[in-house]
DNA sequence: AATCTAAATTTTATCTATAATTTATAAACC
DNA sequence: GGTTTATAAATTATAGATAAAATTTAGATT
């Protein structure tokens, strides 16, 4: 979380809320007041506003004019939704990246799967596993599809938070596994079917609500 | 275009904005400049800057702290991203759609592919296109999909008007035509193959240069 | 003439103040 | 009691002013 001094006001602001939103510490439908978050960061609220339209369009926030800005809600239509289109774009950007991935990267990917394997909370799991897709993806040279790809990321990790917030249980990534197999082989096919699989397998919990009910809840494992 | 009156400024001009880039207006990499912007619509620079926030959050404009907000450039590798990014995206979205297409559906995406062939400019031909492929993914309801798809689209548009801004030649649409017909028969997988191969493919035309020379211009046809 | 330096200008980013709208509260009415 | 209707409070959106950077211009120096 370096706050790079050429960053404006604004990005920070931005930065800050995306990760309080992702986190999970503010609420699906809760209201972001301009005036109290400007006062927060000891500013006025003009940068606050454009922290905002950043966030829209990261999807992590919906805004209605005149009436306001609130975190974005989710329901498991949008966490398929998220799957499928992750499970399309990584795809396509493994296809394009696998003609460049050299032994040191896939090294690394493996390094990052054991790191996910070994976690013993949701945060370091969900870090190591978003290292590991970048790993292989980022050499397809694609921006544009990266950014868009990376904003998804950010929905996942949400969605995962949200339900996973306190206990994780530690589990073996066979996926990552078999995917930097078939890398190492060549077999490309293969390795992106695997990926496809594997971002759209959508895990659920029962968890307790506030009123005390249990419903459940879904999350992207991939 | 309808400015309904419970929009905000900002939304008004980043609307306007986005025209004038896809129309071509403002060329690739020039200055977008706040206080200018803001004297044109006779608003403050304030809501200007939100306007560019949304730009950049379309692909359109990109912005560095401290040093302004620029028109986006693109070039083939682009242009190529954005024809892979589509053809991933709108089959994804075609296959969801597909059980929900109705006649009335396919006859009025008929209806537009006879509107494209018949046009006689550029604008008119992309407004029947984009309708096309919006009509036959729509039935998906997967609003994040679909608002990605359309930023998708406005880029694409973009590059055809800068390569066919003033002539074009009228062609019939073979693709869209196989593709109704596919999705009439209920073969789904055939209707996303040729869909896939449409939207990718890329047309080139030689234009001249302010300087006088001539280069090869680059557009997605599909 | 080219290049470096310093002042002048432009432009971005932010703050404070104000107007316009929406939401909340309370009184009046059926 | 419940539903309107007015009034007050909170909140969003914009304007205008100011500070901080970047860019340009002009002059000095080599």
């Amino acid at each position: 979380m370096v706050k790079k001094k050429e960053d404006t006001i604004a990005i920070r602001i931005s930065r800050a809320l995306a990760e309080r939103i992702i986190a999970g510490e503010i609420d699906p439908g809760a209201k972001l007041r301009q005036d109290h978050i400007a006062e927060e960061f000891g500013t006025s609220h003009v940068p606050v506003r454009e922290a905002f339209r950043r966030l829209e369009a990261q999807g992590l926030a919906v805004s209605e004019p005149r009436r306001g800005v609130r975190v974005a809600s989710f329901d498991l239509g949008e966490i398929r939704e998220v799957a499928e289109m992750r499970a399309a774009l990584e795809v396509l950007a493994l296809r394009h990246a696998a003609p460049h991935l050299t032994k040191a990267i896939l090294d690394e990917a493996e390094e990052a799967t054991r790191a996910a394997d070994k976690s013993r909370d949701v945060r370091s799991w969900e870090e190591a596993n978003r290292r590991f897709h970048r790993l292989i993806i980022t050499p397809c040279a694609m921006p544009r599809l990266l950014a868009t790809i990376d904003d998804l990321h950010a929905a996942s990790a949400r969605f995962l938070f949200s339900t996973w917030r306190t206990e994780w249980e530690a589990t073996t990534d066979h996926d990552h596994r078999a995917i930097l197999a078939a890398l190492r082989q060549g077999d490309i096919d293969n390795a992106a079917s695997i990926l496809a699989r594997h971002v759209q397998r959508i895990s659920r919990k029962p968890v307790k609500t506030a009123s005390g009910a249990v419903r459940e809840s879904f999350a992207i494992v991939g």
